[in-house]
DNA sequence: TTTCGTTATATCTTTATGGAAATAACGCTT
DNA sequence: AAGCGTTATTTCCATAAAGATATAACGAAA
C-alpha cells in the first residue's frame, strides 16, 4: 500500500515566497507578535527565522510583515493583512492539492489488481 | 505574478519509493542497461543512484529493477515491466498535479486586483 | 542618560550531504 | 586460470547547511 506525499510553494520573481514553513512561521509571529518570540516557539532559530522572512519581503508583491525596531516593548513583528490573506490561500490551494493526490493515489494502489 | 511549484512522491512501507529524481534514474536505467552508465548519462554519481536503486527496492511492493552482477558483459541493470509500469503512472499523476496546480495559481495572481 | 527587549548582523563551530576514489565480488569468456 | 566490465561497498574529503554565540542598533520609557 503505496501513500502520496507532496509540497507546492510559491514562487516570486527571484526565488521562493511561500511555503509550508515560511506560512507556520507567519502564523507564529500571528501568535507572538515577535520574530524572536515565533521563531522559539517553533524550535526554529532567530537567524534562519529572519532569512526566512527576508526573503519573503524579496519576493512577495507586497510586505509580509511590518517590522518595528526599538520602542517601548524593543519593537515586534507584525503580519500584514496581505500576508494574513497569503497565508489563507496557500492553506486552500495546499489542502485542495491533498484532496486531489489522495483520488490519485489510487492509480499506484489498484495497478496491479488482477 | 507568482508561480506556483510542486514536488510529488510516492512513499511505502519504510520511506521513498518513487519521485522525480528516480523516475529520471529509472529512465536513464532504460536507455543504458547499466546503472553505471546511467548514473554518468544524468550526471549522478554511481553512489547515489546505487542507494536510490537499493532505497526503491526496499519500499516497493515488487522489485523495481533486475541486477546481474558478472557475466558475459560485467553485468548490467534493467527494469522491471512493474517499474516501467510505475514511471509511467508517476509521469501522468504528477502532470495532472501541475495541469491542477496552474488552474489553482490564479488564487494568488488575482488576489490582489480591484 | 540609562535600561530594556526587540530586530539586525557577523563570526565561529558543528553537522549533514554529497562526491571521489579505491577495492572487493561476481561470473562469463577466452 | 586470467581478463574484463559490471555491481557492491567502504573510506576519506570537500562543500554546504544549520546552529550557537556574541554584539550592535534602535527607540520609547523612566
Amino acid at each position: 500500500m503505496y501513500s502520496i506525499k507532496s509540497r507546492i510553494w510559491i514562487e516570486g520573481q527571484d526565488g521562493v515566497f511561500l511555503g509550508e514553513g515560511r506560512v507556520k512561521l507567519l502564523k507564529a509571529i500571528i501568535e507572538e507578535g515577535s520574530l524572536s518570540k515565533a521563531a522559539l516557539s517553533i524550535n526554529m532559530s532567530y537567524k534562519k527565522a529572519w532569512k526566512l522572512i527576508d526573503s519573503m519581503n524579496q519576493n512577495s508583491e507586497e510586505p509580509v510583515v511590518t517590522k518595528i525596531t526599538g520602542g517601548s516593548n524593543g519593537g515586534g513583528t507584525f503580519v500584514t493583512d496581505y500576508g494574513k490573506q497569503m497565508i489563507k490561500i496557500f492553506d486552500d490551494v495546499n489542502q485542495r492539492c491533498w484532496d486531489f493526490l489522495d483520488s490519485e493515489l489510487k492509480s499506484f494502489n489498484y495497478s496491479d489488481e488482477s
